[in-house]
DNA sequence: TTTGGCACTCGTGTGCGCAGAGTGCCAAGG
DNA sequence: CCTTGGCACTCTGCGCACACGAGTGCCAAA
């Protein structure tokens, strides 16, 4: 009744980090007289007991039966993460590691893939990175092809690398002088804006051109605005699922939930969407908003090309996972890839 | 002695069948017993435990324990496949649903994300898509874009309407007279053509520009030979890995080295790649050559836009599986996916 | 060649007891 | 007031014995 939000002692809190500390390593209950003797806390099993029950008290902490060990809960290892753990930085050689796989990337698909499949190896867990979004990209040019008489392919290349095209079924024939001059208004205008920007640039266009072309050119801003509009495109790349068997013992009630989730992608656009940007992110057990995911943690991130995100990248793990470790790997993979993505 | 091959009675066969189709039904051991009271054979218990007894001497079948009932071994199942089964096929509401499904797809990519999920949804096992083989496809289309004064933007369409794209760092400065010429002489020359004929078919265009333009011609060319060649750049989506937790009850075992092999894009192009082109593929077991997937079967088959196929699709489950349904599964979504890309 | 009978094997499920780990509580000590 | 050692209690997990039942192999008879 004093108050819900008690102080906790700071010895209460150092036995909270070694309950997490131990149960991570061992993923077994850890009881009172373990925690004394792999932790010099200098006090006895009996008076961790009682932090422990001070602790379980709280909602720390909490025990799968009388008589076995405590396991840290959701809101454990959410104060473990915010209070009492810092992020473990790469040391060097794995951070030159890091730099020497990423830099035999060639192209954007490249990045992408080599990228995921470090994140999986370093954390030995799931790893999922969103490709540049459109949105925060600018253009880098804009062409347009003619195919066939009344067909136009038009491809949109953004400064991170990805490449967008769409077919066109134009109203009527093409001139290929008149392509030539839109083609290069459009590029004139656009090149170097942001994606969202493009359409207000370009509104006015149609009015430049003779009363015969106009609902062509009408048609090709309207595909290109449909392309530049399209959210959807979001793509993700995926790696490291055969991470999921070293999930628990009880198996395929753990795991068949996420590999559902792990199949749509919607779920995780969604799930790298709540991350704020620039800082990174850590979702425990049940603040994930899918249902499927609630014994798994997300950790995630933004990366990019400059000083701001263009998109993000994190692993998915078991509630029970290293944190600082994985914390430290995202950290310095998405470092190093916004590097990557600058250079090109 | 009297011979390796010796001829197995129509009961025995008979037998055979039930015993697959039971244990593909319930996943246990089937025994004499239960044999007869569910397929009428006319036969007693006794009768099948000779035929049984026989069955296992020839390695057909083989039981976990004494006193346990039999399961068909890898080489049952190929006598099943081959001579003992029938493909079903979809019935006529199946049938439609699938081509209602596939006919919504509005690209390429979309096509195979279709397909992949129906796939997966129709077998309830993972479904493996490769997309249109570059080898194959003819050319729709080069188009050659000058980003920089020395950059020169390289992209390949196909009757598939895949896009493939490369960056050129051209020796010299380019103009843009010279790259209109070099367009239109590379599409005069390549639309149309298969891909692995395109090389010898521009091999002389360098001679025919201007001594000081050939550096460039010449690399571009390169770069261009160098899309049409790359195999590797095969791609494959995969769908239904959720389908894996219906594996078996010996779970991590079984399970992580199939998703091992499912991560690694070379082992699924090799696995499609066994496929003998129109024909359906089944490979059984141990069959498979490699070696995490000795406890699955693959069932593959060519697709293609017109008569012949341009990339494969398929399924990997247990040995234990509904053979005639997945074989009458796959062989429908590959000539519905074929329609559809005869269509665009 | 088929069939019924029969003994045999072997995995599975159940009940019991025991050891071990870990706890909570209490009374004594700093 | 906090800490500590002691102690009784409560679980789980494991080993063991046991019975049950499914399924077989074999044999002799039809």
């Amino acid at each position: 009744m004093a108050g819900e939000v008690r102080q906790l002692d700071d010895r209460k809190l150092a036995v909270l980090r070694a309950i997490v500390q131990d149960y991570v390593g061992t993923e077994e209950p850890v009881g009172s007289k373990a925690l004394v003797e792999r932790h010099n806390l200098g006090v006895s099993p009996a008076t961790v007991r009682n932090d422990m029950a001070a602790l379980e008290e709280e909602g720390y902490i909490h025990q799968p039966h009388t008589s076995a060990g405590r396991i840290p809960t959701d809101k454990g290892y959410r104060l473990f993460v915010d209070k009492l753990a810092e992020i473990k930085p790469m040391s060097s050689p794995e951070r030159r590691a890091i730099r020497h796989f990423l830099d035999g990337a060639v192209d954007l698909d490249d990045v992408v893939t080599r990228t995921v499949r470090l994140l999986a190896q370093l954390t030995r867990q799931v790893a999922v990175v969103q490709y540049p979004s459109l949105t925060r990209s600018t253009v880098r040019h804009i062409e347009l092809v003619a195919l066939a008489p009344a067909k136009v392919m038009l491809v949109l290349i953004t400064n991170t690398g990805r490449v967008e095209q769409r077919m066109v079924d134009c109203p009527g024939t093409v001139g290929e002088t008149v392509l030539a001059d839109l083609r290069s208004r459009i590029n004139a205008r656009a090149a170097g804006q942001r994606l969202p920007d493009v359409p207000g640039l370009l509104e006015e266009l149609p009015a430049v051109f003779e009363q015969a072309d106009r609902p062509t050119v009408s048609t090709v801003l309207a595909t290109l605005f449909e392309a530049l509009a399209e959210q959807n495109e979001e793509r993700i790349m995926l790696a490291g699922t055969a991470n999921l068997t070293r999930f628990g013992h009880d198996f395929p009630l753990t795991i068949q939930p996420v590999l559902e989730a792990l199949e749509e992608q919607v779920v995780l656009l969604r799930l790298l969407g709540e991350t704020t940007d620039a800082a990174m992110t850590v979702r425990i057990g049940r603040e994930n908003a899918y249902e499927g995911l609630n014994s798994t943690s997300v950790v995630s991130v933004g990366y990019g090309s400059g000083d701001e995100s263009v998109a993000k990248l994190g692993v998915i793990g078991p509630t029970r996972m290293d944190y600082p470790g994985t914390m430290g790997a995202v950290r310095a993979v998405a470092r190093y890839v916004g590097q990557i993505l600058a250079e090109s």
